[in-house]
DNA sequence: CCATCATCCTGCCGGC
DNA sequence: TGCCGGCAGGATGATG
């Protein structure tokens, strides 16, 4: 793992390495380079990548510096929870944890049948299993309360105790949350903020999240702020159940 | 096996 | 006003 405050210098590209491409796979940022290698990032809580001209002074709380012929790219983290690894192809996802992912939400083949049958008759909670990146990759506490908000479900019910209508409608939930938050260029709470520095407009469409003890915009109940799965959650408990 | 807790860090906010 | 405990979008390994 590369995680050190040296600064990394790269010559056209990353050690001299081209980038070939460039994806996501759950929360994990996967960059293909050259002669087999690949640099992974996860920025975790407050991790941040941002653009910047070669001779920009080092940000508040940079860590690394990808350094390209005319641009440079800072990963920025406050909470230095966020990883960068450098890896072979041959063992990228293995070294990274990538290899544990479940599905993909946004896939075309994530279906509502996909869905229902990894979530159907588990033991544990509804926030739990849509948190666990071994069945849906990529849900985070933010999404997880939208999504339960939006099926009108509460994210501490047993998982078990979902009909095939709950379901249904907890699959629409998750992929209506997520698409949202893609299309307001993400959920700027308090850090998050993209590549040039500009912050996503998803928490002006929260329902839940961020609102404990505020009136539920659905119904207007004071809504429950409680712990579950660990992570703070927050549920209407009229609108859900 | 399961749920919960501590941990990695730093900053901020609310309550006293 | 100032201090301090608790909490924060994630993930993992330990604990009971």
């Amino acid at each position: 793992m590369v995680n050190d405050l040296r600064p990394i210098l790269v010559g056209k590209c990353f050690e001299g390495l081209s980038v070939l491409s460039v994806e996501r796979r759950g929360k994990f940022i996967v960059i293909f380079l050259a002669e087999e290698k690949v640099l992974v990032i996860h920025l975790r809580m407050t991790g941040r990548l941002i653009v910047a001209g070669l001779e920009d002074e080092a940000f508040l709380y940079e860590r690394r510096r990808l350094v390209f012929d005319d641009v440079s790219v800072r990963f920025c983290d406050q909470r230095r929870f966020g990883r960068v690894w450098l890896c072979d192809l041959r063992s990228y996802e293995e070294e990274t944890g990538i290899w544990k992912l479940g599905v993909e939400p946004l896939e075309a083949d994530f279906s509502t049948k996909v869905f229902a049958d990894l979530m159907r008759g588990r033991k544990g909670t509804v926030k739990k299993w849509l948190l666990d990146q071994t069945l849906v990759a990529g849900i985070g506490n933010i999404y997880a309360d939208e999504a339960c908000f939006y099926a009108g479900v509460r994210p501490d019910r047993e998982m078990g105790s979902l009909g095939e209508g709950d379901l249904e409608r907890l699959y629409e939930a998750v992929l209506k949350a997520l698409n949202q938050g893609v299309r307001n260029r993400g959920t700027s709470v308090k850090d998050y903020a993209d590549a040039y520095g500009k912050s996503g407009k998803n928490q002006e469409v929260l329902f839940v999240y961020g609102r404990g003890r505020k009136g539920c915009l659905a119904c207007g109940e004071v809504l429950v702020k409680c712990k579950v799965a660990g992570r703070g959650t927050v549920y209407c408990g009229e609108c859900q159940e």
